[in-house]
DNA sequence: CGTCTTTGACCTGCGC
DNA sequence: GCGCAGGTCAAAGACG
């Protein structure tokens, strides 16, 4: 196996552009990876103005409009999406040495929203979906070792909804709430982090999620989820609280002053859901880029949901886009 | 004893 | 067709 510097890293989350902006930059940062036309419900899903992030793996996720949303942003170093089914490679190494990487990203998340959302309905299943593989087994009717799942013959599987954080944290595995299994380890092509594999213990729960260190911010961890719970978040955490990492914000309710000591999203439910993110770490930030402030306004928000922004975004990025 | 991690083997899709 | 890389399985061991 001959390691290529220069190949690219990640072939599904596609960027890391997260970088080394140092200092205001975000600690987290979501990629959207796809979704299926898989039924959400909306109306029930997306109630509450807010949602927890623990809410967001159960299903409450827009994920189109949040493809959207982070549409909006495209100059942002936070917020990303990418797609599973318009896989192509992408040059990672623009953000790593080359300088024209903002432009360079900015395209290249624009088409990977653009076609997020086109496809949205399309499953995007092509490019390589390993998925196919396990349905293909079944077909070969080999009980071979392994592969003997469930799947029915001919039966094509649904890719699952992924979504992807990035989180600047110490410890790989982010307590999230949820019990995992890690069921296995993988080294990364060019990347000298492993790659860990997880399942939700849950009984009947198929959501999975990998978790791996950005080789080119090593402080940065990538957790991509798969898939939605269909259960609510185990009560009894096995006490990995001293990661101090919980998803699950309290301050569903009362979404004013985000305790910098969870990581926690705040869903903005509209046509365009806004979708910040804030870290437990050392150099809390809240990380939203001008542009998609500046979107926001112009697309009139209505008092109460400017008020909403106002909340999640510190004053001086308002006054800021206000002159803007 | 139950749960979880580790780890090597296996399977599959894709690019060449 | 072959090799590579990603993803998964499952046995074995560790741990509480």
């Amino acid at each position: 196996m001959s390691v290529e510097p220069k190949e690219l890293y990640y072939q599904d989350l596609v960027l890391d552009n997260n970088n080394q902006q140092g200092t205001g930059s975000g600690s987290t940062t979501m990629y959207e990876k796809h979704f299926s036309s898989s039924p959400y419900d909306h109306s029930q899903a997306f109630d509450p103005s807010y949602l927890s992030f623990t809410e967001c793996l159960q299903g409450g996720l827009d994920y189109n409009s949040l493809a959207t949303s982070f549409g909006l942003s495209p100059s942002s170093s936070e917020v990303f999406s990418s797609v599973d089914g318009n896989q192509k490679p992408v040059d990672t190494t623009t953000n790593d040495n080359n300088g024209g990487t903002s432009e360079t990203l900015n395209a290249t998340l624009n088409s990977s929203i653009s076609s997020s959302s086109s496809e949205a309905g399309a499953e995007e299943d092509s490019g390589k979906s390993k998925k196919d593989r396990q349905v293909k087994t079944e077909e070969g009717g080999e009980s071979s070792k392994k592969g003997n799942k469930d799947k029915k013959k001919g039966e094509k599987k649904q890719k699952e909804p992924r979504f992807a954080f990035m989180t600047k944290s110490e410890v790989d595995h982010l307590e999230d709430g949820y019990r995992w299994r890690k069921y296995g380890q993988k080294a990364v092509k060019n990347s000298p982090y492993p790659r860990s594999y997880y399942r939700c213990t849950t009984q009947k729960c198929t959501v999975k999620k990998r978790v791996e260190r950005s080789y080119q911010d090593p402080t940065t961890v990538i957790t991509t989820y798969e898939g939605q719970h269909n259960h609510p978040v185990p009560t009894s955490l096995r006490g990995n609280a001293a990661a101090g990492i919980m998803f699950t914000p309290p301050l569903l309710t009362t979404p004013t002053h985000p305790p910098q000591d969870h990581l926690f999203l705040h869903m903005h439910h509209n046509h365009h859901n806004l979708f910040t993110t804030t870290h437990h770490s050392s150099n809390t930030n809240i990380n939203i880029n001008n542009s998609l402030l500046h979107y926001h306004q112009q697309q009139q928000l209505p008092p109460d949901q400017y008020g909403l922004l106002q909340d999640i975004v510190p004053s001086m990025f308002l006054n800021n886009t206000h002159h803007n």
